[in-house]
DNA sequence: AAATATATACGACACTTGTCGTAATTGCAA
DNA sequence: TTGCAATTACGACAAGTGTCGTATATATTT
């Protein structure tokens, strides 16, 4: 029934999750308060909001919470990413690519890297 | 001011302008009817936001409008990427592409069309 | 010119999201 | 054990989206 994919907001508290885990809403909130003036509630709504949806699961931990994710960061940006594909690039995969690589703001760092990637899988 | 990316819905009525323009509210609502049960009163509703927005513009063709994209078509995609791989990748662009490159849901002419862009950028 | 058909305009509604204030709970410390 | 500080729970609200029904405008046909 649940195939809802995070939000914007979600998913910045998800990237969080999925580089360390687990952790409460007060850790998470200094994170996200790192780049984005919002209230302590606010945080804490949106991943109450998470557990109700399956998004992260939580264990008590004394008078908090701690939170995980509830599902693999890479099952997740799959899901994502087909429907970005679908919905923007209307399906074609490469024209994402295309774009990717002719963007300006993609460092060549990130480029050099997408080829190293692209070659690698040549040789399989 | 308009920093405002299109939506889901919207994005579908783009892909439909970007293939072929001008078209009436008529002509599109056909098409998306095809992949989708809507009302045409949503279609229309939903056009006219996007006039609103600025995404597209319209003309009067005796009783009906015609509507033209408003924003080139590649210029709107690489809007939409780059906020994608900042909020689905954490500003990623290779772990998206290897991502894709890992999906088993991206056909083989695919995969062969991505590798033949990156040599191609190679000889640059 | 009146009738008809077609297109647009408008307003309403339910849902979701992000936002927060305030109330309630609870573990710990004095 | 009583009180305090921290944490959660809850409810409210505005904005945006997608949905549609109904009203209004307008071109075309009779």
């Amino acid at each position: 029934m649940n195939k809802k994919t995070p939000t914007a907001a979600e998913l910045d508290i998800l990237n969080i999750l999925w580089k360390k885990e687990p952790q409460s809403v007060k850790d998470i909130h200094a994170l996200i308060s790192e780049s984005k003036d919002v209230g302590y509630t606010t945080t804490l709504k949106i991943m109450q909001n998470m557990t109700a949806k399956g998004l992260v699961k939580r264990e008590k931990k004394g008078k908090s919470h701690l939170y995980f994710s509830n599902h693999a960061r890479e099952e997740t940006r799959e899901r994502l990413l087909d429907r970005f594909v679908d919905s923007a690039f209307g399906g074609s995969a490469s024209s994402l690519v295309m774009q990717l690589l002719g963007n300006r703001k993609t460092s060549k760092e990130e480029l050099d890297e997408i080829k190293q990637i692209i070659e690698q899988m040549q040789n399989d």
